[in-house]
Parts: structure tokens; sequence; C-alpha cells
DNA sequence: GTGGAATTCACCCTAAAGGGTGATTTTTTC
DNA sequence: GAAAAAATCACCCTTTAGGGTGAATTCCAC
């Protein structure tokens, strides 16, 4: 008998999954939070098998909560849960521990697979997620190096419109040291222009 | 007896609505798609009296999709369902015939609010939708205006690094006319230059 | 079928961006 | 304290962006 547990903000969600589980004969429903707050809160004098977790939680956010429940309680495995096919959040929920994760547009028989592989110990991907994390491995390998606390205010300040002498004025410094900055950020992003530096920068949630 | 319609790509979603409302006495379980395609193919020999419509959907969109259905079937009503409190979404759906506006994560109470606030022939907006759409209103004054389709191919253009040049030779078009969209662009969408322009265009997800 | 967007094109101009190259100084890190 | 990384400054150059102005044509809605 699996015991799960969901932690979601979005009722529908919650009802969605159980019901889709009810009829499951393995399968019992330990119980619902819609925060992370009242998660760890059910922990204290509670438990379950599996947590099927959202990474987008309104208070501290899924990542979060999934490393600070695997470090009190290891031995209850974490599925992550989302909306969205993420690179970087799989990542990191994998790294805080989790053991697999699927979204939330997978079937009925996607989610018991997932369910069932996590409880044996394994890791799971549905597979348009592992598809996402792999092209992200490929992807991150060169393509985001480290930016500099200097180059993410020279960003930042490009991403609000102001030109390199404005913002050369804004930092104290020269014209050419801020065209330097630029400069670097596109070879060290490897973008051609403004265009594309501010497009991968929201994206990548540097500003 | 209402008839409800649901038409969303997730069917934990769509299973989450059914069960909240599968007890409700005076509504009735209509149909469901997840895809546009199928929600068409079902109304040409069914009806509904209200649908429930995502607004991201895989194939064509919600926002189209609601005003084709609105077209053919004045007579039925739809109500916006999302993950997302965008007023730019919303007042395309208002402005595509939608009767209202409610987030997944609204509760029970919430969603028989508005299914029968719309289907008396009101308009409904939750709380949070509500305040979303007035501080978008409000923001929006000259803001945010209709992009046309070209501007938004050009737009979508110069935000994957293409110069004027390089996408007239796209376009088909001289380059003074991809030099005047450009232009356009930053003068409707009232920013500065091209990071702006980019940052804005990301951020409410134009491109 | 008329009026108003949308799309197209053109040329003026200045400012800004970006490619290349090289150097010094400061800060951080091992 | 030495090596590495970051930050600073400088000048070459060409291309691109963007402000202003004006106008023709095509498309769509009322």
């Amino acid at each position: 008998m699996i015991k799960v547990f969901i932690v979601d903000d979005h009722p529908v969600v919650i009802e969605g999954i159980r019901s889709l589980l009810q009829h499951e004969k393995d399968i019992e429903w330990s119980g619902q939070a819609m925060t992370a707050q009242s998660c760890l809160g059910f922990f204290v004098n509670n438990t379950a098998d599996i947590i099927l977790l959202d990474i987008n939680l309104p208070d501290i956010g899924g990542v979060e909560l999934c490393g600070q429940l695997k470090q009190k309680y290891p031995g209850i495995f974490i599925l992550g849960l989302s909306t969205f096919n993420q690179g970087l959040y799989i990542k990191k929920m994998m790294e805080n521990g989790a053991s697999g994760y699927i979204l939330k547009n997978s079937s009925k028989e996607d989610l018991l697979t997932a369910i069932h592989a996590v409880t044996d110990g394994g890791i799971y991907f549905s597979g348009e997620v592992g598809e996402a994390l792999r092209q992200y491995q490929l992807s991150s390998k060169d393509a985001i190096p480290i930016i500099s606390r200097r180059e993410k205010e020279v960003l930042t300040l490009i991403a609000e419109g102001f030109t390199n002498p404005q913002i050369a004025g804004k930092l104290y410094v020269s014209q050419f040291t801020v065209d330097s900055h630029r400069k670097n950020l596109l070879a060290k992003l490897n973008v051609k222009n403004t265009a594309t530096l501010i497009k991968l920068a929201v994206e990548h949630k540097l500003i």
C-alpha cells in the first residue's frame, strides 16, 4: 500500500490527481497541502511513502521545500510535478533529492508508472521531461557561464533601456569600460546582439 | 440544468473540475476536449451552456478558439481558465467574447459562482483576476496596444538576433519597411530601444 | 464603398552598437 | 605571495539602430 501525499496550490490539481488515484488498490491517500508550511506541519506527526510536489508554491518554492523534506525525512520519496518543462528546475529538484519529475499534463498511466518506479527506489522521468533534461544538459555545458557582479549590473541597466554612456555615468566609470563589459556579456553568453542578450537574460532570470 | 464542457490539455485539471462539479445537482457534464480541434469537432453535433476554456492550448491557442466558438455559437457562454494572472490574456479573451475569467487555483465556491454568474448572462471575474485586470488597465493606458501580424513577425525575428537587413531578406520586403515596423513597435509599446522592447516582449509572452 | 488601419517604401540624419586589439590595475582565490 | 579573474581604460573601424518626415498601396471592417 503506497501512501501518497500531494503539495500543490491548485485545488483542481489536487482533486484531479486524487480522482485519478482513488480507484487504485495499492494506493492510499495520505493527505494534501497547499503551502510549504502546512506540508511541513503535516509531517511532524504523520508520514507518507511518496510526495507529489509542485515546484511553483506561493511561499518558499518547491525546490527548497524538497531539500528540507529530504533532509528531515530521507525515507520519503519525492516526485516533482509541474506544468512546465524547465530543464533548470528539473535539475535543481534532482539536486535537492527528488526521485523523478513529471508534467501535470501526463496521462494517468504515466503518473502510476512514476509513482511505482519512485517508491521502488528508482528514478523516473516521463518522456517529455527526459528530453528537456537532456537538452538542458547539452545546452548548459558552455551556455551558462558565470556572469560577474559588475557584468550583471551592466546587464540590468541595459535591460532598463540605458545606453552605454548613460550606464557609464551611473556607475562612475568610463564609457569604454561599459563597452568592454557589454562585449564580454555577448561573448560569455554566446549571443549575437542586444536583442538575443536580453531574451536570454529574461528567460534565464538573470535580471 | 447547466451543461458544462471543458477544454484543457491537462487531464488532471479536467478530472479535478469534473470531480468538483459531479455532485452539483444543477450541473451536467457535457463533455471535454484536450485540443482546439477536438473541441470544434464536438460542437458540430453537440452543444453546451458554458465552456470552461484554458487559454494555453497546444494547437491554436485559447484566445483564437474563443473567438471561433463565439462566432459560430453565440449562445454558448465561455469562461476563461488559466494558471496565470495575465492582464493581457484576460483582455484578449474578453475581446473575443468570453464572459469571465477565473484562475485554476480558484476555490470550488469561486468556480460555482462563476458558472452561475456567466450562464445567467453576467460577467464574472474572481477577486485576484479582477485585481490583475484593474492593474493592467491602469498600466495599459498607452502601454499595451495591439501589435499587428507583421509587427509580431518582425518582433520575433528581432528577438532571434537578426538585423533589419536580414529580416528584410527573410520577409522579402525592403529594409526601409522593416525599419518602419521596428520603429512602430518601439512607439506602440512605448519603449526606448531594442533592449526594453525584447524585455517587455518576453515578459508579456508576445514572442 | 468608404475610411481607417496596416503594410509598404524612401531618404535625411546622429547616436549607438559591436568587432578587433591591447593594456593596466584591482580584486579574488588558492 | 603568486596566479587567475575581474575591472578598468583606450582607440581603431563598420554596421546597425533609431528619430523625423512623408507618402503610396493594400487590406479589412462597418
